[in-house]
DNA sequence: TTTTAGATCGTCT
DNA sequence: GACGATCTAAAAT
């Protein structure tokens, strides 16, 4: 079932949580669905967070969707070949990146699309199905998301890109870790534990083991 | 297994 | 002109 309006009036941190276990839904031109459970995600808390692109109260052409309405997809460039898919949150200049994802369906085209997105020509090349989905960049490139097509779409508005609510409840224990690649934002903000994955799911960019100290065992 | 270098260009100063 | 909310391949340990 698709998410409502409704359940999705957050700020920015309970959404990064919210989101863990959400299935995230993309539909390419052809028709084809591809699906994958979100695992890991990171909040960017906008003017006043060092890390944020919208630090300061910055606003820019390029990250004017952190500041458009809930559920907005923020979808950027970077290093010149990669993108980034964020969501917006209640708070102005405020997004979550979408980290991780567990894929679930259409494993076959996402490789495809993995490999195709990949500069390399190594076109034998297998990756495993861990390895689709795990990276911020490597989930834009399975699942064909990029600025063209989908940065600016509201993710409750569209037949492009959306998000589903799991069939049955799910259980798991959220880690809260340290934020990845932010080390030139300086210390204070870089420590601080912003980023959020599910215990124990094997489809995590990365392992924080001090942080997973800090959360309950499973019986 | 961990570390390092290089890719590559849109965006912002 | 400098720099990434990254990833890969190759080198080092």
């Amino acid at each position: 079932m698709k998410l409502e309006r409704e359940d999705f009036d957050l700020t920015c941190i309970e959404m990064a949580k919210f989101l863990l276990g959400k299935f995230l839904v993309r539909k390419l031109e052809d028709g084809t669905i591809l699906k994958g459970k979100i695992v890991e995600t990171e909040s960017y808390l906008g003017r006043l967070d060092k890390a944020s692109h919208s630090y300061g109260g910055r606003k820019t052409p390029r990250n004017e969707p952190m500041y458009m309405s809930v559920g907005t997809a923020y979808v950027y460039m970077t290093y010149g070949i990669y993108h980034c898919f964020n969501i917006s949150s209640k708070e102005p200049g405020a997004a979550v990146l979408i980290r991780a994802v567990e894929p679930t369906e259409g494993l076959n085209h996402m490789h495809k699309l993995r490999l195709k997105a990949m500069k390399s020509r190594n076109l034998s090349k297998i990756f495993k199905d861990s390895e689709l989905c795990n990276g911020p960049s490597k989930l834009c490139m399975s699942l064909n998301i990029h600025k063209e097509i989908c940065n600016k779409l509201n993710l409750l508005d569209n037949d492009i890109l959306w998000l589903e609510n799991p069939s049955e409840n799910l259980d798991f224990d959220i880690v809260p870790a340290k934020r990845i690649g932010i080390d030139s934002a300086g210390e204070e903000w870089a420590m601080k534990p912003l980023r959020f994955y599910i215990f124990g799911n094997t489809f995590v960019s990365k392992r924080d083991l001090e942080a997973e100290k800090s959360i309950k065992l499973p019986k």
